[in-house]
DNA sequence: GTCTATACGATGATAGAC
DNA sequence: GTCTATCATCGTATAGAC
């Protein structure tokens, strides 16, 4: 509901300030800058957005849905713990090399978001990374994984899952399948060869 | 050399800002909001320091060193490779644990640094990296590693030990030690069990 | 070294003409 | 919807008295 269709100019004043965003920072953009490249004035702007702060709310809480959708999808499948977990690591990976510069702006500027918007985003971070966090207890429980901290492991596997967007460039030699059996490999196996 | 002890006021400012900076970030503290945790009005600090960047340029340039002469350090010894990422492993959890606040913020705001100490930070980051991979691409050859892309490697175990300074607080149930064993376990064998 | 006073630019946002 | 003009506020930093 809250993802909804953008006219075509909000939707490039959006897509503009988002690249603002992730290459200097929510702070370090001014309106000012963000009227230039839309070719506006500053004042413009107010007739398309309310506040600076809608922008960064909207990309923070759509992305924030994308991820508790993708894991519903896939925790009510009828899977192993390793189906799973390799689903989610794709979900991770699909997610951030479609649409790169609004996740990186996910990931590091929500902390900018005011009381109310950060609160919601909060709850939801909550509650993806415990549903994840299930998902590797039950594992542990069934022996398919190492009796490993659950949290070591959730957090291991999301932030191992973070550099993908500081990394992943449209046109890199490895390719998005490549990548995406790499760290399967590596998160599921380990770096060293037994 | 860089590193001096600094007299007990200017340390004291220092670490002040450190905090602010971790928990606001770099551009969200302001020199006035400074003053007040430190007891002092925002003028007086430019009695102790120079500008609010000298600040950020110190905390940054301090960490990159640590890690700098860590992995230095580590490479000099007659080590297997994977002897050497298991103490590049308990470098970088020894460091996150000895001083949160400024990993923290040499992880989290270096972008933020003027264009001279930026070139420089990032060229100490590009030396650190280039290290650890010459590392990970020894393990490979001599088939103590899977034949993993070495980049894939380096860059989910860099991130993976990224996630500690969020989450480690001093008095948790995990002690360094154990929480030591459970990542290298992780990243070295995987999350599944053979 | 600390203070008061202040310079001076940049910020997000609004009012009102067209 | 876009503009010009502008507001109120806050940012870092400096000058100069004590």
């Amino acid at each position: 509901m809250s993802r909804e269709v953008l006219s075509t100019k909000k939707q490039f004043i959006f897509e503009e300030a988002a690249k603002l965003f992730r290459d200097k920072g929510y702070l370090a953009t001014s309106m000012r800058e963000l009227a230039t490249k839309v070719g506006l004035e500053p004042s413009s702007l107010y007739s398309h957005i309310k506040s600076k702060e809608e922008i960064l709310q909207k990309i923070c809480l759509d992305n924030a849905e994308k991820f508790i959708e993708g894991i519903e999808a896939i925790d009510q499948e009828k899977q192993s713990p390793v189906e799973k977990i390799e689903a989610l690591i794709g979900l991770h990976i699909k997610i951030a090399t479609e649409d790169l510069t609004s996740v990186t702006v996910f990931n590091d500027e929500w902390r900018h978001l005011g009381e109310a918007s950060l609160k919601e985003f909060l709850s939801l971070r909550r509650s993806y990374e415990s549903r994840f966090r299930k998902i590797i207890e039950t594992g542990i429980e069934t022996k398919a994984f190492r009796a490993i901290d659950s949290n070591v492991a959730l957090f291991s596997i999301l932030t191992s899952l973070r550099w993908i967007h500081y990394w992943y460039k449209p046109g890199r030699k490895l390719d998005v399948t490549t990548l995406q059996t790499q760290i399967i490999d590596l998160l599921l196996h380990g770096l060293k060869k037994d």
